[in-house]
DNA sequence: GGATACCGGTATCGAATCTATACCGTCCGG
DNA sequence: CCGGACGGTATAGATTCGATACCGGTATCC
């Protein structure tokens, strides 16, 4: 396909992108996601471990790139609902595969991790 | 397939392993030995932007994980060659669909934050 | 109407991490 | 003997992260 980005370029915004799926915590709200629109707390719960600080500044960055949208919904009570874009649901086949190759090679780091503690 | 673990929740070591692959340098080291083994310096000027101390950490802590075997060549002159496990070479495929996905949305991001930042 | 709890966050601070810069020992060719 | 390539370390400063505490608005219960 030929694209003009390479990510090995140090100047090359690609990495500023690559930087920001990454960071710590995208991955997981993106996978959670998958299932449609959540709610702050709900994705609080979701993803164990996060805290309101962290959900909150990945939540903003995902929203400055259009990765994810948020919307007020006015209802009684109101709340806040979390969803993916276009753009987001797109992220979703390549971040999907990341986090399977994950849950699915946890055996083997392991093994390997146990194996270079033993060498020494 | 149905494995054992679940990247969502918090003690699961599978978050241990998405942190390493998450972590800042990792895609591009992956990529880079995608055609083959490769020096120290090799790699560095490869991937540009990487300093001595980011590339020796990051391929320290590959290597613990299994993911990239280190070899001292005793040739003349010596040197040291990086390569990928099998393990390694299984993430190749994950890793280079993001990073296809980074090289090939950049316009739709950089899209999504001149308008956030035309909005304020 | 007063107390209480939930929602969607901020504020703050110390700890961990990353970058930049400088330096180093070994080997080799000239 | 001089200099440069290789494969790193050392150190300091900037940045980011996580833990903890707090907060204003809205329902709900009594």
């Amino acid at each position: 396909m030929g694209n003009a980005y390479n990510v090995m370029a140090a100047t090359c915004p690609s990495r500023t992108v690559l930087h920001r799926i990454g960071a710590r915590w995208t991955v997981f709200i993106v996978n959670a996601l998958d299932h449609g629109p959540m709610r702050f707390t709900e994705l609080k719960a979701h993803i164990r471990g996060i805290t309101s600080k962290a959900l909150t500044e990945t939540l903003r960055a995902m929203e400055y790139d259009g990765l994810v949208s948020r919307t007020e919904i006015p209802a009684h009570p109101p709340h806040v609902e979390y969803a993916l874009t276009d753009l987001g649901r797109s992220l979703l086949t390549p971040l999907r595969a990341v986090r399977e190759w994950a849950e699915s090679h946890v055996p083997d780091i392991e093994r390997a991790r146990a194996q270079a503690d033993a060498q020494r």
